[in-house]
RNA sequence: AGCUUAGUCGUCCAAAGGCAAGGAUACUGGAAUUUGACUCCAGUGAUACAGGUUCGAGUCCUGUCUAAGCUUCCA
């Protein structure tokens, strides 16, 4: 069974080499969001990874809250983000921390530090102290107040604490070296004088530590094994190393993947924030938003994206990622579990004009085809009838075309064979106003005895039964696969068109059964998803991906 | 320019010095189909460049080029 060896990826291979050689008798991983915004698609990967890792390896995932920048966090944010990370599948039961609840620690920590000439007060402003920086061709100066005392530098740190000191007028640096080539250990700060109120630990602190000063030490706190982050914190890796040391504190160890990048998408919260703001999009949640609560509404499922987290793979290249590979891997979850509706967006009337006026017969149809024991339901079939418009030509465009024309046949959908005999136009708009067409009374869907061989099968919704109900079709945000690649400022390639409103579209009555976030197949169609939005008189559906389309492929290049 | 990291099919990920560089997705062609979906079959397509080590290099070494991050009291 197990005779080839699954690949593993750099950091898994990482990992199965700590258990295997004892390092580790069991591991431990995080995810540490700093609730200061929404999550989107590119977090998710790092949920995946962090959570992943666990599931697959044993072990626990904490989640900690980074809140050590008051002034933009919120609990509003923390719920937020649980409820995201909840909705994804995984759980971290009661190990639920925040980086402020070692606030108390990390101080003890900087004083430990002072003590051992390690750090200093620097009552630089913070213009001098990028000044005595440097760059990066140049080494740095040291800041005039290195030289401290010990006891100076305690007595100004716990002044600092007890609000001695305004805003900015006084940091606590760690003592490194001024020249070293990576500039994040050219002193750093790690202690900052912020008079601000915290979300969680209210006005009991005056001073924030930075997150090089919280984030490696709350993993060596909590015995994280495996403190797994994105690229971006490779720099800082040295540091998390040094504080770590330098502290004889648990040594955690941090491990650098590359983010994830979707074509057509932008994650920065600062260009999130213009799209919400400017109205380009209706908020956060709005279904063309690369936000977990977007996605969410949109109608992603959790399954898709964390196989889309999976199929997009963990490495350190830089990677950006086929938006197409995320809607196929929504379509292959989708096709599983959805039912089939019935559904026209675009009606156009069919008659059949040898059906009896006043007759209606229950149809059944199957609710799901790839289920291992499909169920069935009825839907009404009766004299009129609409079907979609883009489902009707009047003259056959070529020989591969399946549908309706004047004189061709068709099957309707677990229905009858019809046969269009003719349609009315209006002559001023050019608009077909309705088709005529007869039934074979001996072609019912299940008991076919008519012989015929219709090429195409259409979708329909019988006219006095229908449920009117509004869709919302979403495309893409932006018209380019990479919007913040070029001159222009990114808004220049927002998509004008990436909402269409249908305000009434035909829908088979059972959906009235349904519920708001329920998802399902509009048969030939694509996936949708009920929103919010929905009233019990109006339902609203939000295309979450259209079904594949080769006969639109064909089109387009003729 | 300094430090760090990375360059493999269009895209994403594999191949721990050893078969013909494999898989996913996309693309092309075909089969089947009461969803032009799903499914099935086939095909196109890559080791940045130049040297070197080795019986053998995508993998090791040297150099070049390219890309990303770092130069905030954000995380």
């Amino acid at each position: 069974m197990e005779d080839r060896k699954e690949s593993l990826n750099f950091i898994e291979q990482i990992v199965a080499e700590d258990l295997a050689t004892g390092k580790h008798a069991s591991i431990m991983t995080r995810f540490p969001p700093e609730p200061n915004g929404y999550l989107h698609i590119g977090h998710t990967k790092a949920i995946c990874i962090n959570f992943g890792m666990t599931e697959k390896f044993g072990g626990v995932t904490n989640l900690r809250f980074d809140d050590t920048n008051p002034e933009t966090e919120s609990t509003e944010y923390v719920e937020a983000i649980k409820k995201d990370i909840q909705w994804l599948g995984f759980e971290w039961g009661e190990r639920e921390y925040y980086a402020s609840d070692y606030f108390g620690q990390l101080y003890d920590f900087a004083v430990d530090l002072i003590k051992k000439g390690l750090a200093y007060v620097d009552d630089s402003t913070s213009e001098e102290m990028a000044e005595g920086k440097g760059n990066i061709n140049q080494p740095g100066t040291n800041s005039p107040y290195r030289e401290r005392s010990m006891e100076e530098n305690l007595d100004l740190f716990e002044r600092m604490k007890n609000g001695e000191f305004e805003n900015g007028s006084r940091v606590l640096r760690a003592k490194i070296d001024m020249s070293h080539p990576n500039l994040l250990m050219r002193d750093p700060v790690i202690y900052r004088v912020k008079k601000a109120h915290h979300h969680r630990t209210g006005d009991a602190w005056n001073i924030y530590p930075m997150y090089d000063f919280a984030h490696g030490q709350s993993d060596s706190i909590e015995n994280i094994t495996h403190s797994l982050c994105s690229l971006e914190f490779e720099n800082h890796r040295p540091l998390y190393n040094w504080f770590i040391e330098q502290l004889g504190i648990y040594p955690s160890r941090q491990i650098e993947f590359s983010r994830m990048n979707v074509t057509y998408m932008i994650t920065s919260k600062r260009r999130l924030l213009r799209l919400v703001n400017e109205g380009v999009v209706s908020g956060w949640d709005d279904p063309r938003m690369p936000t977990v609560s977007g996605l969410r509404r949109k109608g992603y499922s959790p399954e898709a994206i964390r196989t889309f987290c999976d199929k997009a793979g963990v490495s350190k290249r830089e990677q950006t990622v086929d938006v197409g590979l995320l809607e196929e891997c929504l379509r292959q979850h989708l096709n599983k579990t959805t039912d089939r509706i019935m559904a026209v967006l675009n009606p156009l009337k069919v008659i059949i004009t040898n059906y009896p006026e006043d007759k209606v017969e229950d149809m059944s149809i199957v609710n799901n085809p790839e289920e291992e024991n499909p169920t069935y339901r009825t839907i009404p079939f009766s004299r009129e009838l609409y079907i979609e418009q883009d489902d009707f030509k009047e003259v056959k465009p070529n020989r591969k075309y399946r549908r309706l024309a004047p004189g061709e046949i068709v099957r309707l959908k677990s229905g009858y064979i019809i046969k269009c005999d003719d349609y009315v136009k209006d002559e001023e708009t050019g608009e077909i106003k309705e088709l005529h067409c007869t039934y074979f009374e001996n072609s019912r869907s299940g008991s076919d005895e008519s012989g015929l061989k219709p090429k195409g099968t259409l979708g329909w919704v019988s006219a006095k039964h229908a449920v009117k109900a509004e869709a919302r079709l979403y495309d893409r945000l932006f018209t380019d696969p990479n919007p913040l690649g070029h001159e222009e400022d990114f808004m220049h390639y927002v998509n004008e068109n990436s909402l269409e409103v249908l305000p009434e579209i035909m829908v088979e009555p059972s959906v009235m059964e349904r519920s708001v976030g329920d998802r399902l197949q509009f048969m030939r169609i694509g996936y949708f998803c009920i929103d919010p939005d929905s009233t019990s008189e109006k339902l609203i559906f939000n295309r979450a991906v259209t079904l594949k389309d080769t006969w639109a492929k064909i089109q387009r290049k003729s």
